[in-house]
RNA sequence: GCGCCUGUAGCUCAAUUGGAUAGAGCGUUGGAUUCCGGUUCCAAAGGUUGGGGGUUCGAUUCCCUUCAGGCGUACCA
């Protein structure tokens, strides 16, 4: 509805400089932060002024005269400031819009400008060994939270998750279950420091130990190890997942990149392309021949390949998946290697604008004021799950989502808590709570909300400013998805509460006027709707009680 | 050294992508309920947007410079 306004504002404003056969003028269109300069804004007159040499002001007042507007879309049209023309869109305009609410219910801000392109967006990653962390947990909640924006949009989805069990830190793993093992069937063991020292391996150790007994007392071979706590960590990691309430669509392992020859082929094609040399004993992708300042070793002297290969590699596959959009959600510490690997797609003759690279910030763990680096070997990290058994699940997800994706994170776990008391996830979830609750009174009394309930008596202000903010979801799931920026969904459930909060605070729903209650009912329900979308799609819940 | 990210109220963060008076929560101080859930609402105090320069009608946003922190700069993933 507010899109079908700004077109018609647009289309005003597109008459006016027609007839001063103005062209190639940019209209913009605001919505104003403070509420006294209308619902509407333009800086036209601004642009113009320059252009034109004259007075700002003075062109908005023309442009003011100039234009004949419909007085049932637009109340008035006021000049301001420097010379912004702020139009006042007429409440009548809003309340089919609020109708709408109450018809789609939880249809309402979906949309499908996505066409069902297929999308892809590739998360968390994380190698199996060990649980996933609150570092991991910040990627995994960005990560499934654009997913549902993107769904919420019309795309068509697939959450896949990228893993290598084979390499160096697996064969650290296995070795370190296998020492384990031998701890516990009563073997005097040194256990080296760099080895995993999480208690998990232990507790895999004894699984084996409690299946087989010493069967494998002399056996020097890991594999079996490795198997079983591979195993073992990827269920652990899917319990984790699912709990945060989605699911991976792909598990897509590196080996089958070797296993199929796809490393092979985009060797072959990247030499094609003479971007390959050998030089002191390994191959190198000559980076330096695209613009960059360095090659970099691809496989190395031992005939293993880097990670760049294979990520190069594995993005090939992407795109002959038949993926239309690819997203990648990476830590602050990819951010050097996924030029290299865009580049490569570029010269295999991709279409890199396909890919869109998220970086988000780390977790930095604070304890007793200092700063802690994270490391799953040395198991001085703090799980996911266990922040969910202390917080719950929708704080979880909330306060990973409440900061822009760029900004560090400090975690502390007794901030965490403390903040979980009075995190605003309870300011959202209560507003549905109190918006359920008066229904129910409502029902009670034997009060229900009617097919079309007479909204055009919401006149107070705290009536109206809900309404205009109620109506904005689609725009807002749009902006949000196309920005990627989850935030803003936060922010925005945020505003939504504190409206209807107010709007409870002035307004008793249920009163003598049948037809003022019907209204009000009907305002309620709507805000119930937006609240419930909202949490829905970034995975949290939206209460009857609490 | 070089590259990327960050720096906004005492604390944790926003700011519609260059707009008008930089906004919320927590904390502090004061106030509101005979009534649908007080986990609520209202008000006050709190700012040289790290510092300095530039671009223009207009800068938290873009450019340069400087300071501070994080990440990277591997034949580790």
């Amino acid at each position: 509805m507010i899109m079908r306004i700004e077109t018609y504002v647009e289309n005003l404003l597109q008459i006016y400089l027609e007839e001063k056969s103005l062209k190639n003028v940019k209209i913009n269109l605001d919505k104003p932060k403070h509420k006294n300069f209308g619902d509407l804004s333009t800086n036209i007159a601004l642009q113009l002024a320059s252009h034109l040499k004259l007075n700002p002001r003075q062109i908005a007042e023309e442009i003011k005269n100039k234009i004949k507007f419909d007085k049932n879309i637009i109340e008035k049209i006021e000049i301001a400031g420097p010379g912004f023309i702020n139009f006042y869109i007429s409440n009548t305009s809003y309340y089919s819009s609020l109708i709408q609410i109450l018809t789609e219910k939880e249809e309402f801000g979906k949309s499908n400008i996505g066409k069902n392109l297929k999308t892809q967006v590739e998360f968390i990653s994380a190698n199996p060994t060990g649980p996933l962390t609150i570092g991991h947990g910040r990627q995994a909640v960005l990560g499934d939270t654009i997913a549902r924006l993107y769904e919420a949009c019309g795309y068509d989805v697939t959450r896949e998750y990228y893993f290598n069990n084979a390499g160096r830190q697996m064969r650290i793993l296995g070795e370190s279950v296998r020492l384990r093992y031998l701890e516990l069937i009563g073997e005097k063991i040194e256990f080296p420091e760099d080895y995993y020292q999480g208690t998990y391996i232990t507790d895999v150790a004894r699984v084996i130990y409690e299946e087989v007994g010493d069967k494998f007392k002399n056996d020097t071979d890991i594999t079996f190890f490795k198997d079983k706590a591979e195993e073992s960590v990827f269920a652990e990691i899917k319990k984790t997942i699912a709990r945060l309430k989605f699911k991976m669509d792909v598990f897509y392992n590196e080996k089958s990149l070797y296993d199929e020859g796809k490393i092979n082929e985009v060797l072959e094609l990247l030499k094609k392309k003479s971007l390959i040399i050998e030089k002191d004993g390994a191959t190198w992708f000559q980076t330096s021949k695209l613009g960059k300042e360095q090659d970099r070793v691809i496989i190395k002297g031992t005939g293993e390949p880097t990670y760049r290969l294979p990520d190069i590699a594995y993005h090939r596959e992407k795109f002959k998946r038949g993926f239309e959009l690819i997203i990648d959600i990476f830590g602050a510490d990819h951010i050097a290697t996924y030029p290299d690997v865009i580049l490569a797609l570029k010269e295999m003759g991709y279409d890199t604008d396909k890919v869109k690279v998220l970086i988000h910030q780390f977790v930095t763990l604070m304890e007793n004021g200092k700063k802690v680096k994270m490391s799953t070997r040395k198991a001085n990290f703090v799980t996911l799950d266990e922040l969910m058994d202390e917080v719950g699940e929708d704080v979880t997800r909330f306060f990973f989502l409440m900061r822009h994706m760029n900004s560090h994170l400090n975690f502390d776990m007794n901030l965490a808590k403390t903040q979980s008391e009075e995190n605003p996830v309870y300011y959202v979830q209560y507003a549905h709570a109190r918006i359920c609750s008066i229904i129910k009174v409502g029902n009670e009394q034997g009060i229900t909300l009617q097919k079309n309930p007479p909204v055009d008596l919401l006149k107070t202000e705290e009536e109206t400013d809900l309404i205009k903010h109620l109506i904005e979801l689609p725009e807002i799931i749009k902006d949000s998805a196309l920005n990627n920026e989850p935030h803003r969904i936060i922010k925005y459930l945020i505003d939504t509460a504190t409206l209807f909060h107010k709007f409870y605070t002035e307004c008793r729903v249920i009163v003598d006027d049948k037809d003022l209650t019907q209204a009000r009912l009907g305002l309620c329900e709507a805000t119930k709707t937006v609240i419930a979308n909202g949490c829905n799609l970034i995975g949290i819940s939206a209460p009857q009680r609490m």
